[in-house]
DNA sequence: TTGAGAATACGCCGAATGGGGTATTTATTC
DNA sequence: GAATAAATACCCCATTCGGCGTATTCTCAA
């Protein structure tokens, strides 16, 4: 369990090599730290990490093949004590959720700058829990249970509506639907109109656009 | 019209600045850029360029506010001498024909190298348009007329069939929308169903997933 | 064991959508 | 000046959606 303090070792994950050079140049200048690989999908990073021993991954979300969420999944089974930094464009509260859920150490917005970068990589390698600060107010909304203003929304959705809500997005009726599902048709609008009440849109087309825009559904 | 070529100055413009700390240092190592300034979105790129002259903008599409699309419009009318480099995640048909209608010159997509990068810059300043390799395929998929499958989609929309769209894709009726455009309901009616047939979309849930999935909105 | 939430199913009924037509007016283009 | 496309508007009519309820069953946790 013996670590130098002298130099700690990153692997960096985005599937944008521009990023990626970027990074490391940016890295370069971080004291104590050292780029020791890059991968450009999930693939590569648990490939990486059969091979080699790293302290820290900092991991992008978007990422063809095997996203970052799902990387983070299956890296956090196998080698819990490798820390995980996400950094994503996204700052929505549904991909924050998962991404720690998914047992992500931190979580930088990439529209931040090297300062809180190197503050962030401190602290998770001392086993704290990074969050950039100006995701706090999207945190506080889900989170706490109760929320911010008075908007209706946020994912009370039961898995079984998520299922319905992602056969009306492919353009599929509540007949068709119920005979996927070896359902009621009845049953099945009943969820539509559960969920429609629960997120607060007034018909499909405005479900759509809602749950698109919240990146609720995985396609 | 002399210009030295010592030194060509370039203006960065992306929203994240993770990524501009990044790129100035990737762009310190190609001899011959200087990069002068940086802008975090469209209404700085702007800005910038009503007190300094720069050879070349390096625009990331996807911005705040005012994003590199119509920025890249506003700039062409004023400074056409000025270059556009677009920096894009994107790499879909139709924003790339946005962008190159707007006026850019050239399109790169973040998923380059430094080396490619530098050859893009070369182009551009030398008048040439500048297209990431793999995107020849995108192109000619829109560009040729005739396309590669028999996908029965891409575009056909008239100006008023895509107001219409964003309307129902806020969930209006057509009632509303009628109200709206001082139309007759019938008049919406009949937009709506042309634009379902167009699309090929069987109903009003498949039709807000394809436009907002292919990017015919601009929200 | 009592209660809450999830999933199932139904009734009634008006509003909205969507498929098939046709037609007129105005621009634009050839 | 004829052809074409876009925008407008209407017809008929079946299907689907969406708002208002209620009710049963099951599971899981307090």
């Amino acid at each position: 369990m013996l670590q130098t303090t002298m130099t700690r070792s990153l692997l960096l994950a985005d599937d944008h090599q521009l990023f990626l050079d970027g990074m490391r140049l940016l890295i370069d200048r971080i004291e104590g730290w050292e780029v020791v690989g890059e991968a450009h999908n999930g693939y590569e990073v648990l490939a990486f990490l059969q091979n080699n021993r790293v302290e820290c991954v900092l991991m992008d979300i978007e990422m063809p093949e095997l996203n970052g969420i799902e990387t983070t999944r299956r890296l956090k089974k196998t080698s819990p004590v490798v820390k995980v930094l996400a950094v994503s464009m996204m700052g929505d509260y549904s991909t924050i959720r998962k991404m720690l859920q998914a047992g992500a150490d931190g979580y930088l917005i990439k529209n931040t700058g090297i300062a809180e970068l190197r503050h962030a990589l401190e602290m998770v390698s001392r086993g704290e829990i990074y969050i950039s600060a100006e995701l706090a107010p999207v945190l506080l909304e889900g989170v706490a249970g109760r929320k911010a203003s008075a908007n209706p929304l946020m994912e009370p959705l039961t898995q079984r509506e998520r299922e319905i809500v992602a056969m009306i997005a492919e353009g599929m009726t509540n007949e068709q639907i119920a005979a996927r599902l070896y359902l009621s048709p009845l049953t099945v609008n009943t969820h539509r109109k559960n969920i429609l009440g629960k997120l607060g849109c007034k018909n499909t087309a405005a479900l759509i656009r809602y749950v698109l825009k919240n990146k609720l559904l995985d396609q």
